[in-house]
DNA sequence: CATGAATGAGTGTTCATTCAT
DNA sequence: CATGAATGAACACTCATTCAT
């Protein structure tokens, strides 16, 4: 099935064998079901294009239904990136303020955290609907920023800020360090949207693998021990 | 243009200059005059969001007009990657088979040229809308692969290719590294429509700076004249 | 009549007082409340406006429940005309039948008691959403027409032509005589809804006031009595 | 034709056979078309009920031409209310303020301007579903009173004022006038809308001479020259 | 009996596309 | 060629009604 511009399997997310005590079982899952479905359409044809309809269908209810537990398109996404998103940041940013190792394992930490919590699911890909519809959504782009965007930038740069202040790290501009982390991230999760949108793929591209060759990278110009050549790469990542 | 005094700005962007008169001249400049518009208005508010009306009002004319030059929303949009990325594509493509230097700075032409033609350009974020609503417009992100995609990685490999079979790069696998070239420009395009949408500019983020230290920056770890340490990073860019 | 619940009207009559406890009281109140409910509603919003499930809650109970006692939205607003209003008509008309004194003090009679039964509740606003929405609800109307306009009208010319026949009345046509006594009674209601709906009050306008003045006013012309002159205003109450 | 409850005979109104120029010509009066076709179907169905695409059907054009020329269902009915009531009222005003003859022939002007202009047309029924469906529609509530009600009101009151400044009428409460002067027309548009939806038809009732009959009627008890008997009629309608 | 979760037909509104002028 | 009026399919959202619990 190359691109999927149709919607079927009712019920489709996970397997949920579970106990399907019907009504009041059905019931509690429903919203995260619900939620599932919102995501992976939202990600696959972008905010315009996913019809209530089609997710309450792929949820496996009708299109009444979604209006029982989200009173509009505009609040599911919401509620989405809520669940799927803001969740996860609140749990890395405590992650990382109880951390007590140094700070490039802590990078690490945070790296694979976000890659199995986010980066691996359809989650992440959210950003780019975000991006491309910006102006027809202008509440959820803000809604994006303020609950995803900026509290990610925030607990990077306090991350930073933490291992420059540590002596881990030579003192730079933590905006473009952030920056720079962010990038490979950002690839990973386009990359892979294009290879799912695509069913091209070229080269399997190992993304654990490919995070930690990034973040490596990435250290090696932040780490503050040596007193290694200052080559142009580290420099142009300090503060003009 | 003295006439039409009715919509806005007729006649946008390029300059076109030097022709007879203006209703003549018009005629002539109205499809790339519609393609401007078009790029415009798809990657501001997405594919699904940008109405074939506003396009022609942008572009100075009337909806029907619109039509009269493009048979639809579909063959615009092809039309607008025809003409704003396939071109440079093939023009980028010549200059690496004419290039006589070293493949470094083969790289950084491309990269220059890239950035001058595209990346500065809205035509680089159409990239956005066509992840983004995919599988609601199949037709096109299957032509925006083909037209655009494949011949740009094809030109990156042979690139890459290139300088390892004339010992200026160390034997890696190709595609990774193609990988690893693209993740900046796809950093650099996500994050200047990122500015674009949210009118929040963090960091002004000079874009040639930061073309250069990335191409340094991979460059390093491709180089094959220095004896040094074999890093994990390298190494993990080598096929496995 | 305790079983059979499915059609219409249960235990409609009176206002059944005391009553063993709350549950088995409320059991037996349910239609009753129900109807009262729906009333409020109707006259409140209109027939399309108004929803099963405010009516429901309204009266405290939820929305199946409502369904136990009547089929259908139509079914319960015929039910509401029959609790409010036709039981008053059948009423006024036994009234009327047994009366022995004069035919005027028998049109007195009736007017307070229309106004203190019918006026002056919520339930002679019922024929507002009635005639707005009668072609969108042509079963309810001719509901309406049978059950209330249809017997007050012959009500009320059967009083005329009491009048007239004991020489009370001057001899007239009697609907036309019918429509001048209604006149005033539909404006009053119509005055008080739209009191209620606009929040404006300019003056209050004592209902009581007003229809003893405006049935003066009519007895006035019918008198058959007194000689005096047959000013245009009687005369073209006559039949022509 | 009991109830219309179907909508039929597209381009139904008048009669129209004057130049069907086609497109051009039908530009011009579509405005006009749609909004008797609305008024008919507001009147005849309520404001809820009425599809807008039934009014553009009956309009003789397609559901999506409606909303070319009217943005939303509540434009329509303004629009409507505009076209058919305050028109009349600002003509009936500019009567009011230019008249130089007895402020009784004045009120017997504009009974009949009335009934020609408003009363006879379906555009006096609109109050009906007005007052039903207030609370469903606040803001063509609020657009009514302010745009018919209250001119309607102001225009009454100063001619009741004026006669009685001019020593026509005996001093009295202007409001108290004034509801007497519109509860017969009240009367009328509701006898009328009646009898347009339930068919039946027991007195043709001559509105004509109905309001002459009406304003006779209350002329009596106003005019100021006899020092006839200060019956209860008249003197209700005195302020308290 | 009572509940409220579920349904799906129906409505207001938008917009790509057509075509008479 | 250019226009813009007209169309109708499509979609977000509502609500009367059903039925498993």
């Amino acid at each position: 099935m190359p691109t999927l511009a149709h919607v079927s399997e009712p019920c489709a997310t996970g397997m949920a064998q579970a106990s399907p005590k019907s009504r009041q079982r059905r019931k509690e899952a429903r919203p995260q079901e619900l939620l599932d479905a919102a995501l992976s359409l939202f990600v696959e044809k972008g905010l315009a294009a996913t019809r209530t309809e089609d997710v309450a269908h792929l949820a496996g209810v009708s299109k009444g239904t979604l209006y029982l537990y989200y009173p509009s398109k505009d609040a599911l996404f919401k509620a989405v990136v809520r669940s799927h998103l803001t969740q996860v940041i609140t749990m890395g940013s405590e992650l990382a303020d109880q951390f007590e190792g140094t700070s490039s394992d802590l990078l690490h930490l945070l790296a694979h955290t976000w890659w199995t919590e986010v980066g691996s699911s359809k989650a992440a890909a959210l950003m780019i609907p975000i991006m491309s519809e910006a102006s027809a959504f202008p509440d959820l782009a803000q809604f994006y920023l303020d609950e995803v965007v900026a509290p990610s930038h925030a607990l990077l740069a306090r991350v930073v800020a933490r291992g420059i202040s540590r002596g881990e790290f030579r003192p730079m501009d933590v905006t473009a360090v952030v920056q720079a982390l962010i990038a490979p991230a950002l690839f990973l999760v386009l990359y892979r949207q294009c290879t799912a949108v695509c069913a091209a793929n070229p080269v399997p591209l190992d993304p654990e693998r490919f995070i930690q060759t990034q973040i490596e990278l990435l250290l090696r110009g932040l780490e503050a021990h040596t007193g290694r050549d200052e080559s142009t790469t580290t420099a142009s990542l300090t503060h003009p």
